[in-house]
DNA sequence: ACAAATATTGACCAATCGGTAAAGAATGTG
DNA sequence: CACATTCTTTACCGATTGGTCAATATTTGT
C-alpha cells in the first residue's frame, strides 16, 4: 500500500515557499524560483502540494497558526496583561522600524490577493480575528485586574490595536524612523490610559 | 520639427491604467490587458510612456497628486479645522467598509513594490510625507483655533492619524462591518480628545 | 512639394509562465 | 520474487510575459 518516501522534509520546504512568498508576494513568485528556494523537483512539488496557489494557501495558514501562538503566547505570559500588551506593541514597532521588514505575511496577503480571492481572503479573515480576539482577551484580563478602567470596551479597543498593527505593516514597508513609529506607538497605546 | 499628433488622449489613457493598477495590482496586470483597457496599440505605449514600469510610476504619481490635492482641499475647507479632519476620517471609514473598497493606490503600492523598487519607494514615500504634513497643519489650526490643547504634538498627532489611514487601507481588502470601522474610526478619534 | 519627425499598425521575439506526461527508482505487501 | 504504489527526474506543453522591429500613415517646417 505504501511507495517510495519523501527525500524531502515536508514542512521544511514550505517554509521556504512561505519565505519566498512573505518577501515578494504571490504573483511576483514564479515556480523555478519557488522550486529553487524549496529544494525540490517540480513534479514533488505538484505532488505534495498540488499547485502554487495551495502551496501558497497552506503557506499562509502555516504561516498565521504560528504568529498567532507567538502573540497569544507573549500576551499570555505571567505578570501584568496590560503589561504584555504593551511589550508585544513595543515589538511590533520596533521591528517596522528595522530597514528588511517584511511585515506580517497575513496583512501582505490581505492586501495583494484577499479581494479577488475568496480563499485567501477566507483564511487571512480567521486569523485576523483570531488576533483580534487575543487581544480583546488580554484587555478583558487587564480590566480584570483593574489595570484597566471598567468603562474600557474590549472589542472595541481590540479592533482598533488590531488595527494600528496593520498600519505597521504599511508603514513599515517605506522605512519609517524609529522616531516615527515611537510617536505612532505612544499616541496609540495612550488610548489605554484615559 | 513635429509629426504624427497622438490619436488618444494621453491623460485619459495613464488614468485607465491607473484604475487597472490600482485595482490589481503591478505583478497581476499583464501588457495585453493594459493595452486593451487603455485603448492603444502596444507600440503607443512605449513611445508614449517608455515600459510598464515607468507607466505605473506614472500612474502612482498621477494618482497621488489628485489624492492629495483632495485631502488638502477638504483639509482646508472653511470652518472647524477639526471637524475638516474629522469628516476626512468618517469618509475614510466608510469607504474603508464598502464591499468593493480597492483601498489607496498609494498605500496598495507601497506593500506590493516599495521593498524591491526603490523608485516606487522614493514617490510612494513622498505622497505619504505630503499626507502627513496636510493633517499636521490642520491640527495646527485647530490648536490655535483653540479645538484642540496647546499640548498636543501636531506631528505627532499627524503621523498616528495618518498611520489609521494606512490601517485602513488592508483593513477595507476583507470586507470589515461598518460597525468594525466605526470602532476604529472613535477609538482612533478619541486621542484628540485628551 | 519635399524631407524630417512622429504615430500607428501588426508581425515578431526570446524568455518565462504554470502545469503535465512519461519514464525510472525506491518502497511496501502478498 | 512479483507487483502495486509512490516519489523523482527529465523532457515537454501551450499560453503569456514584457519588449522590439520594420513598414505605413500622418503631421510639420522649410
Amino acid at each position: 500500500m505504501a511507495g517510495r518516501k519523501l527525500e524531502f522534509d515536508r514542512e521544511q520546504a514550505l517554509e521556504k515557499a512561505m519565505e519566498l512568498f512573505w518577501a515578494k508576494g504571490y504573483n511576483a513568485v514564479g515556480l523555478s524560483e519557488l522550486l529553487q528556494q524549496m529544494g525540490i523537483q517540480r513534479q514533488s512539488l505538484y505532488n505534495t502540494f498540488g499547485c502554487k496557489h495551495a502551496l501558497f494557501l497552506e503557506a499562509v495558514q502555516h504561516y498565521g497558526q504560528t504568529v498567532v501562538c507567538q502573540i497569544k503566547g507573549q500576551l499570555n505570559q505571567p505578570g501584568s496583561p496590560l503589561e504584555n500588551l504593551r511589550h508585544v506593541f513595543r515589538k511590533i514597532a520596533t521591528d517596522a522600524a528595522c530597514p528588511q521588514y517584511r511585515g506580517c505575511f497575513v496583512a501582505n496577503a490581505m492586501m495583494e490577493l484577499a479581494p479577488h480571492d475568496p480563499e485567501v481572503a477566507t483564511v487571512v479573515q480567521g486569523l485576523a480575528i483570531a488576533i483580534e480576539q487575543a487581544i480583546a482577551q488580554t484587555v478583558s484580563r487587564a480590566i480584570a485586574a483593574q489595570e484597566l478602567s471598567a468603562d474600557v470596551e474590549p472589542q472595541k479597543v481590540a479592533r482598533f490595536l488590531y488595527h494600528v498593527i496593520l498600519g505597521f505593516n504599511v508603514r513599515g514597508k517605506i522605512c519609517p524612523s524609529q522616531d516615527c513609529v515611537d510617536d505612532i506607538l505612544i499616541t496609540a497605546l495612550s488610548v489605554l490610559e484615559s
